[in-house]
Parts: structure tokens; C-alpha cells; sequence
DNA sequence: CGGAGGTATGACCGTAGCCGCATAAAGGCG
DNA sequence: CGCCTTTATGCGGCTACGGTCATACCTCCG
């Protein structure tokens, strides 16, 4: 098993992906590099709402900026979110699978 | 991108895991299964409390129990967990490397 | 059946954190 | 230098959820 502070982590890691804000944030810059007026418009949420947010990010290395002038092009580099989400989707799928196949064969 | 559906799901699984306490109570079940009482012991969380983590853990399929006359033995099968644990360990640990880089370098 | 051990649930408190509003800070332009 | 655009931050409301206490529910045993 984990250490504590290893284990309290991995909760930190994941509570920053537990936020459809953020998750969405992050999906949304894999698809390519945008800046904050693009995310506005693709998540519907405030101007200080995603600022925060990509502030949270951004600390825990999710996300990265650069400045353009006046703007910020942000972007999300490593495939890891994506992986995750991938196991988690697997997962999800065959317990959807097994629940289909209960309910078949009742 | 994934459906706003799907990403609702996949921030509702990652939230189960971006708490302490029901990380803790996956990784003492992954080590072989256990009882209440053992898991009060290994926490120190009131009784109420993790039964309401596990059954928040059962629905999501992560664990499982087995009623043994009065008593009732809770088990984590499949190694999901651990891979996404492993994947952000080795996120933060590279992550942690790099800054040691920058410190050295400088 | 009555009581004891073990588990789930209702009620409640406190706090963390999401979210927007208003505003300050930072950077470009006439 | 003033002004405008873009981003970051202080403030506050609101809700969700972690955590506990008390209690109801279940299962076995005498």
C-alpha cells in the first residue's frame, strides 16, 4: 500500500481531473493550443472562472502557457489525462456490458 | 473530444478516487480482502463513515462484499486503480525530476 | 423471543471549493 | 502618456460533501 503522503498525492491529482470545469478544459487544449477567449466560448464559463482553473492546472503541470503579446495561448502536452480517461472508459464499458448481460439473461 | 456525458462520468470516477479516505480504503482492500472492523483499525475513520465510503465505492463497482454470517468481508478485484495510480506516479515523479534539473542547472 | 454484535441510514454541522461580479494588474497602441 | 484589451485576483453566495452522533436494521445465539 501507499505511503499517506503518496496516497494524498494521487487524491490531489485526482480531484483536479474530479471538476467537469477542468476536465473539459483540459480535453479542450489537447485537441490543439487555443487561448482564453476560444475557451470561453467552447466551456460557456466566466473569464475568471477558467482563469482559476487553468491557474490549478498549470501548478500541477497539466496545462502550460505562453504569452502572445496581450494574450495567452494555452496548451496541454502528455498524453497522461488520456490514458486515464481511456482505463476509465474500458471500465465503464464492461461494467455497462456485464449490467446489459444481467439483464439479458434474467 | 468526449461527450459531455462521458466527461461527467469520467470526473464522477475520478472524484471516488480524489478522497483520501476511499483511496486509502481501495488500497488496504487491494491487499486482500477485509473486514469493518480491520478497515476502522487501518483508517481510524468512524464505522459510519466507511460504510458510506464503501457503498459509494460498490456502486461504482470498484469494490464488493460478501456477507459471512454477521459480519461482511469487502474485497477490491481488478488492478484499474493501480494502473492509474501508477500512470500519476510516474507523472509526478518525472515531474519532480525536471524541477531537480532546474535547481541544479541553476 | 430477547439481547448482543455488526452494519446501514437519517439528521446535522462545518468547511471546502465552485462560480460569477467587480476590479486591479499587465501589456500593447495611438 | 492615456486608453483599450486581455488576464489575474479579492470578495461573497451557494451548494456539495466529508465527518460524526444517534439510531434503526439485520443476523446470530442462548
Amino acid at each position: 500500500m501507499p505511503s499517506p503522503l503518496l496516497l494524498e498525492e494521487y487524491c490531489q491529482f485526482f480531484r483536479l481531473l474530479s471538476e467537469p470545469a477542468r476536465l473539459q478544459l483540459i480535453c479542450q487544449l489537447r485537441a490543439g493550443p487555443m487561448d482564453v477567449a476560444a475557451l470561453i466560448e467552447a466551456t460557456g464559463f466566466s473569464q475568471s472562472h477558467i482563469s482559476r482553473q487553468l491557474g490549478q492546472l498549470q501548478r500541477a503541470g497539466l496545462v502550460s502557457c505562453e504569452r502572445d503579446g496581450v494574450r495567452t495561448i494555452w496548451s496541454a502536452e502528455g498524453a497522461l489525462v488520456d490514458e486515464l480517461c481511456s482505463l476509465v472508459q474500458t471500465r465503464l464499458k464492461r461494467r455497462l456490458e456485464n449490467q446489459l448481460a444481467q439483464l439479458q439473461s434474467a
